[in-house]
DNA sequence: ATGATAGGCAACCAAATGGTTGCTTGTCAA
DNA sequence: TTGACAAGCAACCATTTGGTTGCCTATCAT
């Protein structure tokens, strides 16, 4: 869990997740088409985002692949999100009660 | 949205959000209680978390008390995975097709 | 008033991070 | 078979990050 955090931490790697998001399955080079970074760059952070489950990769000749995998974005809005929505309506009472007490 | 992130990729704050999401308006001291770091490295923490807007605080005397705010958390959710949940059955019909595939 | 308590400020440090350059390996096509 | 193209490896670099220590300020209670 904590790997898909720090790896979504970073603006870069989200970018490229929302390419493969636009159109799977895309090679190293296609990916870093157009970007402000070295192919070595972009390789590193794929290779977070493989580490991370969050893209899966598979050679093709001497090309290689890569595949988003939205299940780990999926947990996090399973697991750890939808907790701290539960907080709203309560943190919204809470914010009344304080603006009540702030007189005293 | 790249700060709140960035906030939630380290352990020790989600940590935080957790202390707060499970008693909030908490004091500086009490959510260092147990914690193996300094008040200081906690100070830190809950300065970005404030910065991401994570976390909003109230003086009251000598102390600073400290609420959470599940609003990004929620925008996240939102804007951002189920972006990516839309994905989710595409992607399942990519993965067949490429186990189809495989086989060339 | 004065000590104890809650918090703030600033300098410093080691390690992690995001990036580079240079070179090598593997695979396709002519 | 020999370029050309896709990707990998490794060393290096600057900056950011997460943490520390030491000291200062503000507020409460006696």
């Amino acid at each position: 869990m904590d790997e898909v955090f720090k790896a979504l931490a970073d603006a870069s790697r989200r970018a490229l997740l929302d390419r493969l998001h636009a159109r799977n399955g895309q090679t190293l080079t296609e990916l870093c088409d157009g970007l402000a970074m070295t192919r070595q760059a972009v390789t590193k952070h794929l290779a977070i985002l493989e580490a991370a489950n969050l893209v899966t990769t598979r050679r093709h000749g001497r090309e290689k692949l890569h595949f988003l995998n939205p299940v780990p974005i999926h947990q996090i809005g399973e697991r750890w999100i939808r907790k701290f929505e539960r907080a709203k309506l309560t943190a919204l009472g809470d914010l009344k009660k304080r603006l009540e007490d702030s007189d005293d």
